[in-house]
DNA sequence: ACCTGAACACCGTTCAAGT
DNA sequence: ACCTGAACACCGTTCAAGT
């Protein structure tokens, strides 16, 4: 259904390639995007591929790009440096949310092209107005981005098994859960229905947003 | 090299492909991992995987097992929730860090068998201490886990591009954000070495388990 | 109970060639 | 400049069969 006609073949290109490989990771996750799956996608050799990207790795620093590039950056204010590092994870964020089967690549681009090299920087910067030496900044804020990264990353099977099946596989993970003994286990089993679903809920990314800027200012200086 | 030579064949039981596999991975990274490897490094058939492993999915979910069974419980004390929320994630952490390439795995089996449904209580127990009501306790107990092992999946090329050349590519990355205009990016720049390398350090660990349990401290209770 | 052998439908990629 | 075709060395997996 996804495949397209050949009436409607446009000339390729990496925008094109990397816009269908996009769909298909939300559609049907990352390890659906196969070199092989999107030249048949655009009604075309394997081969063609070759022309635009030199392999399958500069495809997925392609996706990488491509995310990066979405991130909506925050407009200049003069709030405290912990509200504008909030804002500025949290346009990361929102950024990725859309992708999760993607989410993961966009470490790999940040510390090279433009706009990944201008969050760094501003990253950087936020926490050096923090009060932290530019070694612990480094090592604060790379962990910072890796966890905005893992926040949006770790809903398990994102969607590809067939929302259908999706929902039963929650239901049954639910129900084992539940059926555990509860003198051993009562918290889990009292929360089992939150345990399977609570990644894909919105609380989830507001909560852990404020629990690593909370993390920041809680740390010793020095 | 690794392949295991006739003379010395041994029985195949699921604990002996796990641990050529946790070898495999920890020599090679996860994709080296492959049912056709593992056999071949066994002098037997792809095949004969099958008996102990229904398939490749069962054979990460006893990688998952592995892992999560080497964490090694911390001795009960009565200190306050947050040393002792601390002291689980630091055992959590010191398990999985001998195996990066493997931890991302170790997610998928926490709330299936024992020791990972243990472990999960656990956290979910220390944060109903610390003031949370159970949905908010297990949003935040998730992350916590998942940003654990994002701490140690997160070291780039973990070993696999054999030693040489992975000092040679840190080597490289790192002269190439040096290289970068100073007057846009003066923090990057002059972090450049730290950049690249920090994710290796000890003190990335510590320093960021220690933001994790800061901002359970700093989150609002309710 | 434990393993083999042949086969199938997939991968990424190289190399030479077409237009 | 952009794409094809055949080939290679890999995957996971099924099915029938051997001991």
């Amino acid at each position: 259904m996804a495949k397209r006609s050949v009436s409607t073949r446009v000339r390729l290109s990496r925008e094109t390639i990397v816009a269908s490989a996009v769909a298909l990771a939300d559609a049907e996750g990352l390890e659906a995007v196969t070199i092989r799956r999107l030249a048949q996608e655009h009604g075309v050799t394997p081969m063609a591929m070759y022309w635009h990207f030199s392999d399958k790795d500069s495809l997925l620093d392609g996706l990488s790009d491509y995310l990066i590039a979405s991130v909506a950056w925050p407009e200049s204010s003069d709030a405290p440096w912990d509200e504008q590092l909030h804002g500025l994870l949290e346009a990361f964020l929102v950024a990725l949310r859309p992708h999760p089967a993607l989410a993961a690549l966009a470490l790999r681009r940040i510390l090279v092209a433009e706009p990944g090299l201008r969050i760094a920087e501003r990253v950087l910067d936020l926490l050096r107005q923090a009060g932290f030496a530019t070694e612990r900044a480094v090592e604060i804020g790379t962990f910072l981005l890796c966890s905005v990264i893992t926040l949006v990353a770790s809903d398990p099977t994102p969607a590809f098994p067939a929302g259908e099946d999706h929902a039963a596989m929650k239901r049954q993970k639910t129900a084992a859960l539940g059926a555990l003994p509860p003198e051993t286990y009562p918290l889990v089993v009292a929360a089992a229905p939150a345990l399977v679903n609570c990644r894909a809920q919105d609380g989830y990314f507001a909560l852990n947003l404020d629990l690593l800027v909370q993390g920041v200012l809680g740390l010793s200086r020095g």
